[in-house]
This record gives C-alpha cells, sequence and structure tokens, in this order.
DNA sequence: AAGGCAGCCTGTAAGC
DNA sequence: TGCTTACAGGCTGCCT
C-alpha cells in the first residue's frame, strides 16, 4: 500500500515528533532480515541526535548527525508506529527505535520492508537511482513527454516504475489514469501532448487530495498513531470492477493484469 | 536496452 | 466448518 501520500503522511508526522535534537536510546532488532545495508554498524546508531526526517520517493530517510541516516522503505505492510514508551510488540514488530521521548515500531506482517543504515554518501546514491518527485514544479507536461519518448511500455507502467518518477504506485496510478481519460495500455511513446498535461495535472491534483487525506487505507496501512487515512472514500476506479463507471454510467469498470499487477479502467472513457 | 516473470512472506477473502 | 486457491498497495534479479 504506503504509496507517496502514505509515506509523506508518515513522515511529517514522525518528523513533528521526533525533530529536532532527540536522541537515539537505544534500538532493538527483533527480525534481522528486514535490516539490510549496514545492519553490522546499526547498534552505532545509539545516542546520536535525530535531525531531520523527510520523505523522497517512498523512502523515508530520518538523518542523524554524523552524517548517518536511518532509511525505511515499507514495500507492501511496513508500517512505523509511534507509542509514548515501554510499547509491548506485538509478533509482526521487527524493530524498535527508543527515542528520547517515545518507541517507534516498525512493523510489517509481509516482511518486504527494508531498514538501511547509510552514511550521506551511499544515501546520495541511493537516491540519485530515483526519478523525479511528481510534486516539485519540474515535473510538468514536458518532462512527462521526455520520460515517455521513446518508451514501449504501457504508460501505466512508465507511471510505476520509481527510476522515472518517484512515488506513484497501484493505486494511484490506475485513479490517475482514469481521470484522465488514457487507456493504461498505451504505448508511452504514443501519448499526446494533451494526454500529458492531464496526466500531470490529475497526478498532482490526486497526490495532494490524498495527502490531505492521510492517505488511503485499503488493507494494513496505518499512520504513525495507527488511524487509516480517508483517501478510500474518494477512490474512483481502483477495485471497482464490476461497478458501473462513474464518468459514463454505462460501462462497466474492469481488472486487467499489466506486469503481473491488477490496473482497473473504464474500457469506454479510457481510450 | 527493455520487457517478462519468479521470488520474497503472510494474511484474508472467495469458492467449493 | 474446513480446505484450497487467488490475490494483495513494492521492488529486485535473472533471463530473454
Amino acid at each position: 500500500m504506503p504509496e507517496l501520500p502514505e509515506v509523506e503522511t508518515v513522515t511529517s508526522q514522525l518528523n513533528k515528533k521526533i525533530v529536532p535534537n532527540q536522541l537515539i536510546k537505544s534500538v532493538a532488532i527483533l527480525r534481522k532480515r528486514n535490516i539490510r545495508k549496514g545492519a553490522n554498524q546499526f547498534t552505532d546508531i545509539v545516542n546520536r541526535q535525530i535531525i531531520d526526517v523527510f520523505r523522497r520517493g517512498k523512502y523515508i530517510i530520518i538523518k542523524l548527525d554524523q552524517g548517518m541516516n536511518i532509511v525505511v522503505h515499507l514495500r507492501m505492510t511496513g508500517q512505523l508506529l509511534y507509542e509514548k514508551k515501554d510499547a509491548k510488540p506485538d509478533k509482526y514488530v521487527r524493530a524498535i527505535l527508543y527515542v528520547s521521548s517515545g518507541d517507534i515500531l516498525f512493523r510489517d506482517i509481509r516482511t518486504f520492508g527494508t531498514i538501511d543504515y547509510l552514511s550521506d554518501t551511499d544515501l546520495e546514491n541511493e537516491l540519485k537511482k530515483i526519478g523525479i518527485e511528481p510534486l516539485s514544479q519540474l515535473f510538468d507536461q514536458e518532462r512527462l513527454l521526455e520520460i515517455c519518448k521513446k518508451k514501449k511500455a504501457p504508460i501505466k507502467q512508465v507511471l510505476l516504475n520509481q527510476k522515472y518518477i518517484a512515488g506513484i504506485g497501484n493505486i494511484y496510478a490506475s485513479e490517475i489514469l482514469f481521470e484522465s481519460l488514457v487507456d493504461p495500455q498505451k504505448k508511452a511513446e504514443d501519448i499526446t501532448r494533451d494526454e500529458a498535461r492531464k496526466i500531470v495535472d490529475y497526478t498532482k491534483r490526486i497526490l495532494k487530495k490524498a495527502i490531505k487525506e492521510k492517505g488511503c487505507s485499503d488493507n494494513t496501512y496505518r499512520d504513525i498513531y495507527n488511524q487509516k487515512g480517508n483517501f478510500n472514500n474518494f477512490l474512483k476506479v481502483y477495485r471497482k470492477n464490476g461497478e458501473k463507471c462513474i464518468k459514463c454510467r454505462k460501462a462497466t469498470v474492469i481488472r486487467i493484469v499489466q506486469g503481473g499487477r491488477s490496473t482497473f479502467m473504464c474500457p469506454h472513457c479510457q481510450k
């Protein structure tokens, strides 16, 4: 689940809670495999000061002093939960950061989530690999056309590819293309100028609205206070297969598979 | 270079 | 009720 709006929600809440000047008191690693790079130095973080918490793509970055960073990716079912102190972890909690004011629990049912411990340089190199922030001013019609140029992959796959655009996942990709009236199967290189303008416009509008609603909790996503987001109440096409399209009120929303993932669309509206 | 697909895990819902 | 199957919002690595 967690895509840009959900990760943004968690990041900004955590930022308010633990920035600045809080110390990492200790750390508990309950499942080693969730800790990837830098696992062996992970205990160094004790007594480091937290300088900042920010988001890039779907990564949550907790910036520490001495040029080190804790980098969290929630993947499918990851959660970061903030609790006052002495939280009692259930069996899905994979790691705990004990900070001055409370405990941060990394909870993840499917265990795909990751935590890396990276120097500023290593972090910079990791972040270079991911594409443009869709909410930045630099993401515009021209930029999207540039990204789509000479790509034979379907536009949906391009929107999902973090190398090109950072933060859009499966839910928002379906929603964006539905509002833009673009067929998700259309080759990226065939996207017109007008379609590119609409895709950019709806990407920004939908992501901003979803952030305002604290994300989308179809399933396991929760914010740091263990609360659900409200954006699923605003979904127009995602998982609406079998229902009447709300735009044309004639055709039925269908589910197709692209790259092994579900796409939801109205075959009448999206050409 | 780029696309397709299995794999990482566990839970839930649907179908029989 | 219980068993089996399909599916789940992400990403990597290997193969073609």
